[in-house]
DNA sequence: TTAAATACTTAGTAAATCAGTCAGGAATAG
DNA sequence: CTATTCCTGACTGATTTACTAAGTATTTAA
């Protein structure tokens, strides 16, 4: 578990696509742009995302990405997993090769301690912060600010 | 917020002295033998703990650290705030220089869900970890590995 | 069928950060 | 006095960040 700036690009880029869920797929230089995030790191990071199986390519015009699953079932934590590697518990995770050492006291605090993190994080999900009231205006408005999905039907 | 390992040596340096408030001030020595951090790398930390008010130094041979604070008043977040610079909220961390931008939006929902955060590991202290069952075993038996405070009496 | 739009991939890079070394100064117990 | 410890600052190689550049592959629309 390690939480930088990678990982709040990560998160904010799957909110903006799971805010416009239902027009179509997103488009990574829409979000480029409005959440000034550079174009080709984004690249690198979806890269990441779509092999963790969290969201979902589509080629061609008219492409882009999205949510490979509901935005229920992901989770913030699954985000971060799949962007920051994780960092290493210092080589001895629980093989026992440190087996009664002071390290591993203290370590194993720590572990116990990213857990709890981790599973706090875990039970929040994208939708969580979404379904709220007046989000929905804020984004047409903001969608119209900057173009977006102006010659784009909606999408069942 | 941001976590890297530089916070978790941070946290594991803190859970150690908080292990042995009793016995007296800690070494970073000590720490850094038991832990497997680097002492001078120790030292920057703790210039910045100390800076925070979280510990308090103590000169001299017999001298060392020790809380600033009693351990249920020092949080998880606490510790990692004071070494890990908190991550650039992009700018516009509510000054309303980018007013109804799509900017502000999804930054908004990121800035609640690390709010959400902070405030979990606020509620986490240090002594929550330490006040387990066969913890205070345990720490004698792996003292007594390394050889430490063999020759220092119980303080008050 | 062609052109444009998009995802995808790889390679490279300046700057920042990490984790550490080194060298020394200041306070204090014995 | 001397050893021990905190405390500070400067420096450094390695890694990571965040980004640029330059392409390839696939699909839609004209």
């Amino acid at each position: 578990m390690k939480l930088s700036t990678k990982g709040r690009y990560a998160v904010t880029a799957m909110m903006d696509i799971a805010l416009h869920e239902k027009v179509g797929p997103v488009t990574l230089a829409d979000i480029s742009q409005c959440q000034g995030i550079s174009l080709s790191y984004l690249e690198q990071l979806f890269s990441k995302l779509r092999r963790n199986g969290l969201v979902q390519g589509v080629r061609g015009p008219g492409g882009g990405y999205r949510l490979a699953k509901p935005a229920s079932e992901i989770s913030v934590a699954d985000i971060i997993d799949a962007v920051d590697e994780k960092m290493d518990l210092t080589k001895c995770g629980g093989k026992g090769n440190c087996d009664g050492g002071s390290k591993c006291l203290t370590h194993k605090l720590w572990y116990d301690l990213t857990c709890d993190l981790h599973r706090f994080l875990s039970g929040i999900t994208l939708d969580q912060y979404l379904n709220r009231p007046h989000i929905n205006e804020l984004v047409k408005k903001q969608d119209e600010q900057y173009g977006r999905f102006i010659n784009r039907r909606t999408a069942a």
